[in-house]
DNA sequence: CCGGTTTATTAAACCGGTTCAGGAGGCAGA
DNA sequence: TCTGCCTCCTGAACCGGTTTAATAAACCGG
């Protein structure tokens, strides 16, 4: 019945059992299996071969305890589901981090927690526990407290995007701004002079950021802007629209979203208004969500590309670990693709039509 | 300076520390804080005061080494990412997970691999680096090798729904079949005679279920039936519907899709051509995505709760990891949820609109 | 006051790796 | 032949918990 037990388990072969199959000591099997130096190549080959054959893999956990490493990095979650499942970012995100990940040995450990103070004791729980060697933080808010918290607990971190405050962590950063001054460079060609910006809630750094440029870039052309906040859900997008859309002479001729859920819903709002999209009213969404592409009218977005990210992200996370470098790294910035859902602005301020009654066409 | 070293950094309290501290040996230290019997309740409690004033918090990775427990249940995603990315459930279904193993003091690990044999391998690593104690098995395929292989590995494991093969493991089910079956009789109430369901990849379980439940529900009810097949994506979705609505003369009256992105994209194709929605075609999704309450006209769609799926999941999981039950559990079924998509069918097949071109209008 | 049981505690082994001080042996130079 | 210096390897300590066998102390009925 070989090495295996009553229960049918195999017991696993450990570094001992190689040692002792190879007639040497388990020092001599550790340097050997980690190159390095000061080990007999015909015999490193040996242990190699031995280890091979007897189907060793080291057990994580040993090694952790004697290296007081981790091999493992967090990802904290801290939106409303709703908002994340609406999200096409964190599944790109995640596969890029994935990618780099998985070959390093390392892998990742997702929490994922309701918004408010509960994420500051997830943090300090995968500290405590020594769950990870670092974290990445994502969602950036204004001041961010996880910035101090994570470097009080000893956690090497990268921030996705850069801090408003001092920051001793490196960040990867995809730039969003160019994205949206193309939107409105894009919005300003096609005659639009009254242009409206719904954006995620101004605590959040990169929510902020778009909408300073979105602002920015309406002053140096000289047109009318208006800013609403929200959530970024789906819902608030949505109302946000009927509030900007309510009033046909104040009614912007294009508007512009923080992300695409809440263009999608914005268009909806216009098309049940009556109003033609992109006739009577222009609209873009950010952040280039796969189904952008295939509603109807589709649906001018900015592309960011997430699995890049991530994959940036985990390189200099692990870089950070390792002790190497600190620079921060700077991706190809996002980039406007425009479509359907954004054309001429309507030839005068009288021309949009009645609001017919709210009904399936 | 404290007990801060050169760096800043502060040393953890070990259980030693705790130990000396109490007058007390490692040993005891260990079984208060385990709550073990035979300790003096006096002495107990004097060591949770002095644990808890030092900070002191298990180091999991010392513990995983002598207990040979993880504490981390493992989520290996073998999705596309752009068919993850618009995918609603993961996202909530992590939530709910989450909620349960936090409390429980495991983590979760998650592994995000293309599609394909590279996921095996993932399983394989996962158990022999020992990273984890079981896995979730998702989105099951027809004869789904990773039982066989999970099992193999030692690592208990959970599937989400029934496989069509014998299994070692317990299932945690959301019941898909009503959802649909009430779709179809929502439909043919509706008037409804020639239905089309776009499906996904009939090897994935999930996708299986849902069209046979379609076919019998139509047969059932004299409804003339057809499917599509898709691999799950917008732009199969869209594809699909083309080719269905393309010859006017046998022209379903309403379609149902496998998932929320399909009919999304199903329903751009169908305005595209000049369709209108209810109107003409009636259009319904599955897993009802938050999006799907905010488009124009909104998405009749089937409502899993994926968040309690997951707390279910995690539940069972922790449970067959204890070596406790290892029932099969069956959650609420999914619900169909009527909206504006889906509509009483033409009053006659001649009644079909000449197409317009496509344009938005 | 004694033998036996229960309760509270300790010391040490153990989990499976890594790491470090040192030792054996070979070789070169003096 | 002695010394010094490599190269290759060993043995043991160590990481921070858990667990077990052994022991000391308290208790208890007769």
């Amino acid at each position: 019945m070989s090495d295996t037990s009553r229960e049918g388990r195999v017991r696993r072969p450990t570094i001992a059992d190689v040692a002792a199959r190879a007639g040497v000591s388990k020092g001599l099997v550790s340097f050997a299996l980690n190159d390095r130096p000061g080990v007999n190549v015909a015999t490193r080959d040996r242990i190699l071969a031995i280890a091979a054959e007897m189907g060793w893999s080291p057990d994580v956990r040993a090694r952790s305890l004697s290296t007081n490493r981790s091999f493992a990095l967090g990802l904290v979650l801290q939106r409303d589901t709703a908002i994340v499942a609406g999200d096409p970012f964190f599944p790109a995100f995640i596969a890029g981090v994935e990618r780099e990940l998985s070959p390093a040995g390392q892998a990742l450990v997702l929490a994922s927690v309701p918004p408010g103070p509960r994420a500051a004791e997830t943090y300090r729980k995968l500290a405590s526990e020594r769950r990870v060697d670092g974290v990445f933080i994502s969602d950036l808010r204004a001041n961010d407290e996880r910035l101090a918290l994570v470097q009080s607990l000893g956690l090497a971190a990268v921030t996705l995007g850069h801090p408003d405050i001092e920051s001793p962590f490196p960040s990867v950063t995809v730039d969003d701004v160019d994205g949206m001054i193309a939107t409105v460079d894009h919005l300003a060609e096609l005659g639009h002079r009254r242009i409206a910006h719904v954006s995620g809630s101004s605590e959040m750094l990169h929510a902020r950021r778009r909408r300073d440029a979105f602002e920015s870039a309406c002053a140096g052309r000289g047109v009318d802007c208006r800013v609403l906040e929200t959530d970024f859900s789906a819902r608030q997008g949505a109302e946000a629209t009927t509030v900007l859309v309510a009033d046909a002479a104040t009614r912007p001729t294009a508007i512009t979203y923080s992300n695409d859920q809440m263009a999608l819903a914005g268009v909806a709002v216009a098309q049940r208004m009556g109003l033609s999209v992109p006739a009577d009213l222009s609209m873009a969404g950010f952040d280039d969500s796969d189904i952008a592409r295939y509603v109807y009218p589709s649906l001018t977005s900015v592309a960011t590309d997430a699995v890049e990210w991530g994959a940036a992200a985990a390189r200099a996370l692990l870089a950070a670990i390792a002790g190497l470098g600190f620079e921060d790294t700077e991706l190809a910035p996002a980039r406007l693709v425009v479509r359907e859902s954004t054309g001429p602005a309507p030839s005068s301020a009288s021309s949009h039509p009645p609001p017919r009654t709210a009904r399936a066409r």
